[in-house]
RNA sequence: GGGCACGUAGAUCAGCGGAAGAUCGCUGCUUUCGCAAAGCAGAGGUCGGGGGUUCAAAUCCCCCCGUGUCCA
């Protein structure tokens, strides 16, 4: 980077120096004589016990004073973002202030909420995970303070010297620090495609603050200016906090009494932990995570486990929740939204704890099995079964080592080596883009007004060709509502010819036709949508937000959508929650969202500027997911239900006319899909599952009511069948066996042995089955052949242990090009038929001979 | 989203190419005033589903479904 980039008028103003530091070498900026950038490790921490700020704060008051003195400087304050980041798809969480702004604000898409403005913003990081108690400062969660200033070519709001002249006052005039003790530290900056100067802000041996200023793109090798210039800055509250209290690790002055109270039954590594598990867990859990196997459950599982192993090895009695708890009431002074959905939040963990209890059990059970069994083989548990247990079964390597009798050390690079085996794993990208590439609308097309947000009803209008190809075509304005946000594409006519698809790209809906139209640019045309589909469509996606308010209502706010479709035929959301529901709950919701219907509660659909919609009804807006723009389209039921969505709505809820629940999948771990219709399709699927029903009892012959227990004596018949089938086979058998034995045509004996030969009609199973009777007793041997569908089969059976089985085929095999094999008690081929076969019965009866005559008893 | 492991009797699991098993539970009998316990006997299995390979598949291969787990 350019060192231009960081030659600052205030830098000189001040007089501040541009030095190297001795120990990296990186070029910083100061006012003092230091010759070392006041970073680790560059420069021991000299603020411990001797505070290098001039008040001892404490959390919640060095937020208050850095807020308070950028907001005093013209920015405005901003509520936290969620720590789930629901408005982006490419990240799961909030790991920095910045994201709250990604995409929409950093591209210039949409304004920012307030600019410049300031923020404190919990952030979670999983990075540092085992770091977490360990170093003295990391966390899983912490909040980041931040400015930003967005700047557009025709706004400048300001830039790299104002910034760091706010950045150089808050901390010698709010927090005084000594002016010749900070360091600016350059550092380039690159990420998410952007790139740009930065400053690392040090002081007495711990890094800050960085300020990074994002002002170019990276467009493959060649980095070009942005169009909208960002001042992204970002100031640990933590180590503030840390500075200001000077004690020995950050923990202290971050956790305050809980830390105190802790570490008189823990070491302080595990205090730390448990505190910041339970702070991370309060809110991601309060922002709707479902601990599960996958996405952001896992992290949500990842450290609750983790806080139990603590526990559990802790003194007796460790109760999780409880800790949760305390931790959660200190988090809700200053974010009270942590502390509203307490019982919630504790049903969602406790739900948890106990599979972690089961896994637990499960995980005992494997590792003394494992011993057990590679003990009696001669071994012992290895360091790789160490491995391969915590990788596939998550079985805890210091669990396993507590259980083991001869335990395998862990090796020093665990984690390093379970890295290696995931090295390979390759995650396919799924992402991408179904977009058509053939439909490329030119630049310069007038934009299509979509009217289907205000005005569902109208379904027959008239409006102006703007562009086309034949099968394409974009209006001035159109009806037709194009797929997106779950809900599917409308249907019908633009002229004569029918509309199979409507998309949105960027400002334009398309409306692919079944046939080419001719129709040309400035022609007018009458559009007609297919009237039942649509009005399907908008009661299920009415009923889609009276279902989702009705399940948060019912199972708790940690019930987020994730995920819907609205067909014409039938709908389906999926949700966050633990367990599948209920036969119980899943009547109540039914009931409650019916009751809603008849209610017949106005659904209001407006736009609304994203700031003051976020204000008014907070995140939950993001039910469906991110959603663009500067302004939302709110979807509001009346007292109950408020929405971000773009979908075509009923505008009261008696339309939806009736919601039959049809089906409850869990889809996956902590997410349950519930499959539903409404509308006439309700009727239709609920009449169709009486018919049924009505059909199955008419077969069974009992009445409706009856079904189930008519169906139980029919199985049970079935039952009978089976067995009494098998007792026939079985006296059959038998009968065959006793015929075998006493006809002497059958029977020989040869140098001791009993010998059975015999070709009969039946298949290779009843051979078998007859061979095992005939040489139940030892010193028999069974000779047995069949044909059918022109093969022969021959089985040989013996229960003489000199005289295998498998031999006596193998001398008989070729004759009748038999193929097959077996052990010393049955052997079975299949060949030619007729004389072949009969031939080879003669072999193995010869082969007999020979064996039995060699050896006599 | 990807990797790995696991689906066998009501439960927990063994078997991992050659004739479906163990333990607990269940039923009956013996013993007991009765219960528990013990002994004996017995019932209980489309070996998750579907394809394939093989003379032969619970066992090997492929696909699907379900469960667990690690990693993003």
């Amino acid at each position: 980077m350019d060192p231009q980039e960081y030659d600052l008028e205030f830098f000189h103003r001040h007089g501040f120096q541009r030095r190297s530091c001795r120990a990296c070498g990186s070029a910083f900026w100061s006012l003092g004589d230091s010759d070392r950038c006041q970073e680790a490790p560059c420069s021991p921490y000299t603020f411990i016990g001797r505070p290098a700020f001039a008040r001892s704060r404490s959390l919640a008051e060095t937020r208050t004073a850095y807020l308070g003195f950028f907001e005093r400087h013209g920015h405005t304050r901003q509520r936290r973002y969620p720590t789930v980041a629901r408005w982006r798809n490419d990240v799961f969480f909030t790991q920095a202030s910045i994201y709250d702004f990604q995409p929409w604000v950093t591209s210039g898409a949409i304004a920012p909420p307030a600019n410049p403005l300031t923020i404190s913003q919990p952030c979670l990081r999983f990075i540092d995970l085992e770091e977490v108690g360990r170093s003295g400062r990391h966390f899983t969660l912490f909040e980041m303070m931040a400015h930003h200033a967005f700047n557009r070519p025709d706004h400048e709001v300001y830039f790299k010297d104002r910034c760091v002249e706010l950045c150089h006052e808050l901390l010698t005039g709010e927090f005084g620090a000594d002016p010749r003790a900070i360091t600016y530290k350059e550092e380039e900056w690159e990420g998410g495609g952007n790139l740009g100067p930065s400053l690392s802000v040090g002081l007495a041996g711990l890094e800050l603050a960085t300020l990074v200023f994002m002002e170019y793109l990276r467009d493959g090798e060649r980095v070009r200016p942005m169009p909208l210039t960002v001042v992204d800055t970002g100031y640990g509250l933590e180590r503030f906090t840390w500075m200001g209290q000077g004690t020995p690790t950050a923990y202290e002055a971050a956790f305050g009494s809980i830390y105190a109270e802790l570490t008189a039954q823990f070491a302080p590594r595990e205090a730390a932990l448990l505190i910041d598990h339970a702070r991370a867990l309060n809110f991601m859990l309060t922002d709707g995570v479902v601990p599960s196997n996958s996405k952001e459950g896992y992290f949500a599982r990842l450290l609750l486990r983790r806080a139990l192993r603590t526990l559990d090895r802790g003194p007796e009695g460790g109760d999780f929740v409880a800790l949760l708890d305390r931790v959660g009431r200190d988090v809700a002074v200053d974010f009270p939204e942590v502390g509203e959905h307490r019982a919630d939040l504790h049903r969602v963990v406790e739900a948890e704890m106990e599979r972690y209890r089961e896994a637990i059990q499960r995980a005992r059970t494997v590792i003394r099995r494992s011993d057990e069994r590679r003990r009696s083989a001669g071994g012992r548990i290895g360091a790789a079964d160490l491995l391969e247990w915590y990788d596939s079964l998550g079985i805890p390597p210091d669990l396993a080592v507590e259980e083991l009798a001869e335990p395998p050390k862990i090796p020093e690079d665990f984690y390093a080596q379970l890295a290696a085996r995931h090295a390979s794993d390759r995650p396919t990208n799924d992402n991408a883009e179904v977009d058509d590439p053939a439909i490329e609308v030119p630049a310069g097309t007038p934009a299509t007004e979509v009217r289907y947000y205000l005005d569902p009803y109208t379904l027959d209008f008239e409006a102006h060709v703007v562009w086309s190809d034949g099968l394409r075509v974009v209006l001035d304005h159109t009806y037709f509502y194009p797929t997106g946000g779950g809900q599917v594409t409308d249907t019908g006519l633009l002229g004569d010819v029918r509309v199979v698809e409507v998309l949105r790209r960027g400002p334009w809906v398309i409306h692919r036709l079944e046939a080419p139209s001719g129709l040309s640019v400035g022609e007018r045309v009458r559009g007609r949508i297919d009237r039942e589909r649509r009005t399907q469509l908008m009661q299920h996606h009415t009923a889609t937000h009276l279902l989702n308010g009705a399940l948060r209502e019912l199972l708790g706010p940690h019930v987020w959508q994730a995920g819907a479709y609205k067909g014409p035929e039938a709908a389906r959301i999926d949700i966050t929650h633990y367990r599948p529901l209920t036969a119980d709950e899943a009547r109540r919701v039914e009931r409650r969202v019916n009751a809603l219907v008849r209610e017949n509660r106005p659904v209001k659909s407006y736009f609304e500027s994203r700031t003051e919609a976020e204000r008014r009804f907070g995140f939950t807006l993001y039910q469906g997911g991110a959603v663009p723009g500067r302004e939302l389209r709110i979807v509001e039921i009346e007292g109950f239900d408020v929405e971000a969505c773009g979908g075509t709505h009923c505008t009261h809820t008696s339309e939806v006319g009736a919601i039959a629940l049809l089906d409850i999948d869990r889809i996956q771990d902590g997410i349950v899909r519930i499959t539903y219709a409404s509308g006439e399709r309700a009727l239709e699927i609920r009449d169709q599952h009486e018919t049924i029903l009505r059909d199955s009892a008419r077969k069974v012959g009992v009445p409706v009511e009856e079904l189930p227990q008519g169906i139980d004596r029919l199985l049970h018949q079935v039952d009978e069948g089976r067995r009494s089938q098998k007792e026939r086979q079985k006296e059959d058998l038998e009968g065959m066996a006793r015929r075998l034995v006493d006809d002497p045509s059958h029977v020989e004996t040869i140098g001791g042995l009993t010998v059975y030969a015999a070709t009969l009609p039946l298949d290779r199973e009843g051979l078998q089955a007859l061979s095992r009777r005939l040489t139940k007793e030892p010193g028999r041997v069974a000779i047995l052949a069949s044909e059918s569908e022109g093969r022969g089969f021959l089985f040989i059976g013996s229960s003489a242990p000199r005289i295998p089985a498998a031999v006596l085929l193998e001398a008989a095999r070729a004759s009748f090009a038999g193929r097959g094999g077996g052990n010393a008690s049955a052997a079975t081929a299949v060949g030619e038929p007729g004389a072949p076969l009969r031939s080879a019965l003669e072999k193995a009866r010869e082969a007999l001979r020979r064996e039995a005559g060699a050896a006599p008893p």
